[in-house]
DNA sequence: AAATATTTTTAGCTATATCTAAATTAATTT
DNA sequence: AAATTAATTTAGATATAGCTAAAAATATTT
């Protein structure tokens, strides 16, 4: 049964929105997410209940099936290896690539993305740190700790943060902390669990621990 | 004004029918290219003329306006250096490429093609030896030699036939003379005319001065 | 120049994916 | 338990891209 890229986009969604198949989604949800009318929803859901990669019962949301995981997951393993490429090979910046790679990932050919995860050296994560799933589905997950868990002389890049509130955001992005730097601890103090960092190979930061605790990073 | 993928088929099928734009085409041609019926081909055709890509004029056929030229050469430069991305990074064979590049050509990103382009290597030609548009629309052409025409130790690939019977194309086949292979001219009998041929780096061919002059090849 | 053949267009239909507005069902208050 | 609110679905549009069958225009014969 082929999909459409529509039908891939809403499968998509779907997957996240339950997040990854454990909980059920609700048609207004899913309407937030693609940015479209419940209305518009409700359509779909029928067509996608009778392909069946959801179970779909009216007016009680849908479940996302083994077969429609396997097909989510499919598109996500495209969409992650497009940004390593896009990234990795072209030079993109981190926040240029999404949009590019949701044209790429509906590209029809299990060849391409075979010689292209190859071509790449089979990354296990794409470049916001997400893990890529391999051709049966499977994925590495990641541990994320807080920067002021991370060891001394220890390098990872920022992946994520805990609060997200405007002013923080704001802060990060004023100092150069942002989602997808490379950074190195460089020292932490006893005393208050202050911290050194270095960011981009570039740039030294001072934070406290209340700021480090909020950050989150992937360790490599 | 954004064109379609369907209406981007149709303007590239146009633009070669009508040889770069240089003669006007018919409503049954392009069904024929585009393996569609008429009908649909008319219907399109209007579509295209409001969107003054083409010229129309109700049963005398289109021909191609300035704008149209120049989408229609971005369309094929975006085609060809994908064909040399397949080829030349992800070791697709010359005769698997052209379906995804098909797919591939119709991804939006200006930024993409110009640091594809560059990651590339800025290549004049794709694998079959035809011409790379740059980003005017301007094409470098290159002069297709019959093989009895080249110097000895003079190396490029085959692009084409003159004689294309099945007879033929089943002799070149069988001797290892294919569309694409890497040719190098080892000899030449002054006698006459045959001559002794590289293959691939591998393989030496005989053929009489008759299959040569048969053969096209791009010199490299 | 009329008849015939060919080409092209139009009319009306199908399918996908969207929308708005109205109707229906489920959930929550009172 | 009835009334109200919220969520969801259905009905009836629109736009794209295709189809068949019929009509119309052009081209070719006789």
């Amino acid at each position: 049964m082929v999909l459409t890229t529509a039908e891939e986009n809403y499968l998509k969604a779907i997957y996240h929105l339950s997040d990854g198949g454990t909980k059920s989604v609700s048609t207004n949800d899913v309407a937030a997410e693609m940015k479209t009318k419940p209305a518009s929803v409700s359509d779909m859901l029928r067509k996608l209940g009778d392909k069946e990669v959801i179970e779909y019962r009216k007016y009680y949301g849908v479940n996302i099936t083994e077969e429609g995981k396997k097909r989510a997951l499919n598109t996500i393993r495209k969409h992650r290896l497009w940004e390593v490429f896009l990234v990795d090979k072209l030079q993109f910046a981190w926040d240029e690539v999404h949009e590019v790679a949701e044209e790429l990932e509906h590209i029809q050919s299990p060849l391409l993305i075979q010689r292209l995860d190859e071509f790449l050296n089979y990354p296990k994560f794409d470049p916001h740190g997400d893990p890529i799933p391999d051709e049966f589905g499977d994925v590495k997950a990641r541990p994320r700790l807080a920067l002021n868990e991370m060891e001394i002389d220890s390098s990872g890049q920022i992946v994520a943060v805990k609060d997200s509130s405007a002013a923080f955001l704001k802060y990060l992005d004023k100092v150069g902390a942002y989602i997808g730097a490379r950074i190195k601890i460089l020292d932490k103090v006893e005393f208050d669990g202050s911290m050194e960092i270095l960011v981009d190979q570039k740039k030294t930061l001072f934070m406290s621990k209340d700021v480090a605790a909020n950050i989150l990073a992937i360790q490599s």
